[in-house]
Parts: C-alpha cells; sequence; structure tokens
DNA sequence: ATATCTTGGTGAACAGCGTTCATATGACGA
DNA sequence: TCGTCATATGAACGCTGTTCACCAAGATAT
C-alpha cells in the first residue's frame, strides 16, 4: 500500500473541492414524491417500527430521498400524523340511517371502526391525538348523528353518543395494542424476538391475578379469567353492548330488552 | 508562587488544566434530591410548558441541577411519567360498596376521577398512556370491581365495566384539553397570548359548523349548539349517564328508570 | 490525624430527532 | 443552446434521552 514516501501522489480530492459529486443516485427518474406517496411510506414505517419508530428521516430512507424532501410534500411531521389519521378512515362510508336497526348499525360503525384501527401498528394513539373535525371526517360525524336522530334518541343524547361511541373504540383498541406491545417487550428481553405471544402474556397476566391476597383483592381474583383472557372480540362486543343498551333506555318504549343480545 | 520562567508573570490556568473546579456552587448545602421531588419538579414543569415541553433537562433545571443527576432517582423518562401517573391517584379512596347507591357512588368516582385528570396539564394523555395494573393501583381496579359486583351486575359485565368508565373518563378529558390547546395555539397566533378563551372557540366552531351546507350536514346544523357549547360538566354528566343506564339494564329488574336522573 | 470508602452530584459526549436553507441537478420550453 | 422551474440535496441548528468518567465532600476506619 506504498503511497506515503516519494512524492504524494494522487492528490485525494479535498472535501471542500467540489467538482462533480459522484451523483450517489441523483434522480434515477424516479417517479416523483407526492403526498401520497409520502403517506404511504409512513405507513410502511409505521408498521414496522410503530409510533415510537416513525421519524422523517426513515420515512425519507424508505423513500430513498432526503428528509428535506419530504418537507416539500408535507409541512411537519404533525401534518403528515393527520394524513394518515384522515387517509385511515377513506372511503369509511355510512350506512343509510334505518330506525329499526340502529343497534346493528352501530354495532357494525364500531366493528368497521375497530377494524381500521386494527389494520396499522399503534394507529390508535395516532387517532386518539386527533379531534375528528377536519373536512374529511365530518360525513362521518354527520353520519352517526343521523343513525341516532333516526333511531329517535333525544337530541342531547345524540350529541353525546358519537363521542362517547368512538372514544370507546379509539379506548379499546388503544389498550388492545398497549397489551400486544408489552407482551412483545418482555418477549424480547427473555428469548424469543419475533413472536409477541397474546396467550402467554395472559396466562402471565392471571397467575399474577391469582397471587394477590385473597383478602385484600377477592374481585380481582373471581374475575382475571374474564378480564385477561376470552377473546378481545368478545370483550369489544360487551362494552359495545352497555353503551348500546344505556342508549335504548332514552328511547320513548320499545319493549325493553328486545332487540338486546 | 513564581513557578515559571521569570518572563511570563502569571501563566493562565490553561482550560484543560482541572485543579479545583470554580466550585460554581458544588453542593451549597441543598436537600438532597429524591424521587419524590423530582416528581414534583416533573409535575410544575408539566404544568406550565405542557407535556410536549417537559423534558428531563428542564426538570433539572427546576431543581437547579444537572440532567444526569435525575438519573439516580429516575431510571428513564418513562418511568418518570410513569411515577407521575401512579401519583396522581395518591389516596384516592373507594367508597364500601352500597348496593342501593351503586350509581351515585360511581358518578362519585367519574367526578373525583375527572377532577384529578383536570389537576394537571395533560394529564390525561399520560393517563391514557398506562395501564393500570401496577401494585399501587391494583386497589382502585379492586374497589370499582366491588361496587359492580355489589350491584348485582354478572361477572362478564362487571369485568368490562371498569374499562369502560375508566376509558370514558380518560378520553372525556382529553378531548377537553384538546380543545384547549386548540384554543390556546389559535389564540397565541393571533392577538393575546395569555387567554385560552374557550367560549371564542366553541362560537367559531358553532358558526363553522353552521356554515356548512345545509343539505349534507343536516344533523351536524342542528345539534352543534348542542355539541360544543353547553358546559364540558353537563356533557360529561350525559355520556356518565348513558353509560350508567346501559349497566342497569343488566340488573335483574330494578324498576327501569327508577334511580334515573 | 490520616487514609479509605461511599454518596450524590458534574459536565462532556453520543446518537438521534424535527426543521430550515442555500445549493445543485435534471427536464422542459424558447 | 440557453434559461427557467421544479425538485431533491446536504449541511446545519437546536433540541432530545441517556451514558460515563470524574470529582467534591461527609462518614468511617485505621
Amino acid at each position: 500500500m506504498s503511497n506515503a514516501a516519494p512524492g504524494t501522489p494522487a492528490p485525494p480530492p479535498s472535501p471542500w473541492d467540489r467538482r462533480r459529486r459522484p451523483r450517489a443516485q441523483a434522480a434515477p427518474a424516479r417517479l416523483p414524491l407526492s403526498r401520497e406517496r409520502v403517506v404511504e411510506a409512513a405507513f410502511t414505517v409505521l408498521d414496522d417500527q410503530g409510533l415510537d419508530g416513525l421519524s422523517m428521516r426513515r420515512v425519507a430512507a424508505e423513500l430513498g430521498v432526503t428528509v428535506s424532501a419530504l418537507y416539500a410534500h408535507v409541512s411537519s411531521k404533525d401534518d403528515l400524523l393527520e394524513l394518515m389519521y384522515t387517509r385511515l378512515f377513506d372511503g369509511f362510508e355510512l350506512p343509510e340511517p334505518d330506525p329499526k336497526r340502529w343497534r346493528e348499525q352501530l354495532r357494525d360503525f364500531a366493528h368497521a371502526g375497530r377494524r381500521r384501527l386494527l389494520s396499522h401498528r399503534d394507529m390508535a394513539r395516532i387517532s386518539m391525538a386527533h379531534v375528528p373535525f377536519t373536512a374529511e371526517l365530518l360525513p362521518h360525524v354527520e353520519g352517526l348523528l343521523a343513525i341516532f336522530r333516526a333511531a329517535g334518541l333525544p337530541d342531547h343524547i345524540a350529541a353525546e353518543a358519537g363521542d362517547l361511541i368512538s372514544t370507546y373504540i379509539d379506548g379499546f383498541v388503544l389498550e388492545e395494542g398497549m397489551w400486544q406491545d408489552r407482551a412483545a417487550r418482555e418477549d424480547g428481553e427473555e428469548a424469543s424476538l419475533a413472536r409477541p405471544d397474546w396467550h402467554e402474556m395472559a396466562d402471565r397476566m392471571r397467575d399474577y391475578f391469582a397471587s394477590l391476597p385473597a383478602e385484600d383483592f377477592p374481585n380481582l381474583r373471581a374475575l382475571s379469567g374474564l378480564m385477561v383472557s376470552g377473546s378481545s372480540d368478545t370483550r369489544f362486543d360487551t362494552g359495545l353492548e352497555i353503551i348500546l343498551r344505556g342508549l335504548a333506555s332514552y328511547l320513548p318504549d320499545t319493549a325493553p330488552g328486545d332487540d338486546a343480545r
């Protein structure tokens, strides 16, 4: 590797001498960036890094582009998150309100909402941080209100019910995600790092509850089975049903417990 | 102290020559740091900077101490946030369950919970990010379950009701805070920077709803008054009542609508 | 009285973050 | 062929959470 002694043969281009940058792959006929492509990339980063790993730099890397390029299409990270939030509910349609089927319609709404929140990691956290009153989301709010009013709910109840049910969905999925994360983290620390095994976590939790002093925590012990195990789906439906029954109680008088179950 | 050559009079201590640091105020008999003091400082930072402005460095500054000193008492920022979360509910007591008064007891619980969440800025965001199954919080869960079961609710309902009601409280306060923040931000951009005027924001929101095309948003327009104006307190109670009525519907048979309102 | 250990703090550093700005480059119309 | 325009670059700024080698002073032991 002789290069030192006999008169310095080839002066390496000093860093401040910029002739032509080696054009890393400057613009290889890439289809140009766009809002859509940025949001899309953000979703894939979100899905395999989680919200805490979602940085502008990583989104840029995903697109094979520098950070600053993103800011031509998105005005800030918050802006990007808001775009993701509204995009998540793209094409979310609410049915024409049918007074006789309002409960089913709300169940469908809740299930569809939950499914969408579950379709991307940590999405509930993002959703929770936003108020659904952007122009794109207003039709959904309107659709919900339409169902409530068609069902015959008094106005002051209808006005609150939308928030209540949306918050429930968000909150439930958020908690689902937190359990999954926690399971994954503890799993990763111990042995396997790619198996967020849900049941193992549930077992551990039930064991923990069972280990509590019986005289101080009788109810927690008694209900531990129901609280942690049991599919999320049925737990979700149970909570939802409580809300629906509460709403039904404000209806003039349809034989109570009628549509129940 | 002549030690140098007779020419150079007083060699100023070179920066890398560290004899004794001027002891800025090394340890002015300060009462030593403690977990408690750190958490306390974190709360005051939280209250006047918000969660986004809560950094370890600012907490340290609040205590007149360097960042690294904090890590002797707190293992990470997440740890600190968790401490704040559990500390918020210190001394939170649930009553001995009284089967006849379960609704009142739950109302009291909800009000107390909301009040505590409101007692520090952005606290609902912190609360939402945690699962209440830490050792310190388990007694509260137990107390809630006790009320549900004493009231006579079936187990699978009782197991879900705690989550439902807690999520409602958290979610409601969270949204309250978001409106306040948004109002404050827009206010700050325009003119006054110390008046988060709530009513002005509500007015603006109602105006916005009223400006929507009547044929597309009849319900939103009709209910806008109820949704945005009206005190938060009564809106909170309305949502809470829906849940309580839903729970009541699972009771064997106490003349429905009995304790209602 | 001197030496040692412990305690509780310092300050510099690291890697990463969101955001901005002057600059360079490729494609297109004149 | 030249200029223009849009687009992407890369360096920089100030901030973040976290770690680590070091240091001053008090308590303890010799």
